[in-house]
DNA sequence: TCTGGGGTCCTAGGACCC
DNA sequence: TCTGGGGTCCTAGGACCC
């Protein structure tokens, strides 16, 4: 915990939503919900008008689809939220070099390290703060932004959360302790639904009470670590760096299918796709892993990860496919399979030499494994297909009526709202799904 | 129409080493 | 000539975050 409230953290509003609701005007105001298209999805973000409904975050797409059927539901646009978050950060850093991006929709950033921010009493830092937001607004055409100021990363992101939406709040040091006392277990960060029962059980429930808590009487429920930090948490006290740059550890991809599968040679088809993609990554980074994960969920939900740390690191397509499709060969799939993942760990950007090999080092290591066959240019393959056709939400151009998006589809046809962010509520036109004039972009 | 996809961090046991 | 004690690496699982 730092003497002056000099850390900020900025969450953008409904971000997926929003963003949708600004590119597509017929839907501002109106119930929106990205994500939860698919057999199998699930709710991403939703509009503040679908929240009144009761949609929330990670519920299943039935269950939003039952509390708010009139809600406009929609796939995503990824490209679309990594530009616009893009313009975020950028205006986030024109205020302090060190910025924290947590997602595409949060960041925290150090104003210490900001020449701009003259002082760190609370007149000043709202300045900054109403300056910042508004910045953040135009540079995004409309999005809005909650922010939140004090004296921690902790601290920082309570009082982001006491100013959504479109608010700011800002602690002052001195003031936490007091602030957090009332508020519920739950509302630290790292205490999920596991721990709030837990702690329920031993009677706590709110900040307070784990201000006072004896901490061997916790450390016997939760650990002795885990009781440690959260007591410091519940004090306010937060010693966590805002850290720019920070390595990745982990790489990875992974599907649930619309249907569970069994067939071996379909998620072996999978599997090889998935570690292609994983090594494409790698290979964009420059970077090499040593250990190889599959990643497998039953149609009872229960999830099992199977790994294996070669001699030495690989950024290669084929000994990332080989070594998952021989940990998929000690997987009994008979059941059926909801999901399936490759990822990779380990990660260096130098390719260290395996002394003691005289192979190929990484190849040697992977052909070693049980069941692993040689595998035949796995570059040349056909791609499985993803999930094509014309998602909710996408945006297309058509030869006359220019661009909009899609509004639905089914039987052959495609039904497409054409609007865009400038131009007001657009009108809506079917076509045929083959119809030449209509493309996706 | 139950439960996404991308991650991070932690725990715990066993192997292995000195 | 029963069973020490760290430390590190590896593996599997799970909680949690956005």
């Amino acid at each position: 915990m730092r003497p002056e409230a000099s850390v900020l953290h900025l969450d953008l509003d409904a971000f997926f939503a929003s963003v949708e609701q600004r590119d597509k005007p017929s839907l501002r105001g109106k119930p929106v919900v990205v994500g939860g298209v698919g057999a199998r999805g699930v709710v991403a973000t939703a509009s503040y008008e679908a929240r009144v409904f009761g949609v929330r975050s990670a519920m299943p797409g039935g269950e939003a689809r039952r509390r708010c059927p009139h809600a406009a539901f929609l796939g995503g646009r990824f490209g679309a939220y990594r530009e616009a978050s893009g313009q975020v950060m950028a205006r986030l850093r024109a205020l302090s070099p060190l910025v924290e991006p947590l997602s595409l929709d949060e960041a925290f950033v150090d104003l210490r390290a900001a020449e701009s921010v003259p002082g760190y009493d609370t007149a000043t830092l709202q300045r900054v703060v109403d300056e910042l937001r508004a910045a953040i607004t135009e540079a995004t055409d409309g999005l809005t932004a909650s922010v939140g100021v004090g004296t921690s990363k902790f601290m920082a992101k309570i009082a982001s959360e006491l100013a959504k939406p479109d608010g700011s709040r800002i602690v002052e040091p001195g003031t936490e302790v007091a602030l957090l006392a009332p508020m519920e277990v739950g509302v630290i960060p790292g205490v999920g639904p596991v721990t709030v029962d837990k702690l329920q059980r031993i009677g706590l429930h709110r900040v307070g009470d784990l201000q006072d808590v004896d901490v061997d009487e916790l450390a016997q429920v939760l650990g002795r670590n885990a009781a440690t930090a959260l007591v410091a948490l519940a004090h306010a006290r937060d010693d966590r760096p805002v850290e720019a740059e920070r390595e990745a550890k982990s790489i990875s991809t992974e599907d649930t299918f619309e249907r569970d599968l069994t067939d071996v040679a379909e998620l072996t088809a999978i599997l090889r796709r998935d570690a292609r993609a994983v090594a494409r990554r790698l290979t964009a980074s420059g970077l090499f892993a040593r250990t190889v994960t599959l990643k497998l969920r039953r149609h009872d939900f229960s999830t099992i990860t199977r790994s294996r740390t070669l001699l030495s690191a690989t950024d290669r397509a084929e000994v990332v496919a080989s070594v998952a499709e021989a940990l998929l060969a000690g997987v009994d799939v008979t059941d059926g399979v909801r999901l399936l993942g490759v990822g990779v760990a380990g990660l260096t950007d130098v390719l260290q030499e395996d002394l003691f090999a005289e192979d190929p080092p990484a190849l040697a290591e992977a052909d070693a494994a049980p069941g692993a066959e040689p595998t035949s240019a796995p570059d040349e393959e056909p791609e499985p297909p993803r999930r094509a056709g014309w998602t909710p939400g996408a945006d297309v151009e058509h030869d006359e009526h220019g661009p909009g998006w899609v509004w639905g589809s089914g039987v052959g046809r495609v039904t497409v709202r054409f609007e865009t962010r400038t131009t007001g509520p657009g009108p809506v036109r079917t076509f045929s799904e083959d119809d030449p004039r209509l493309r996706r972009c």
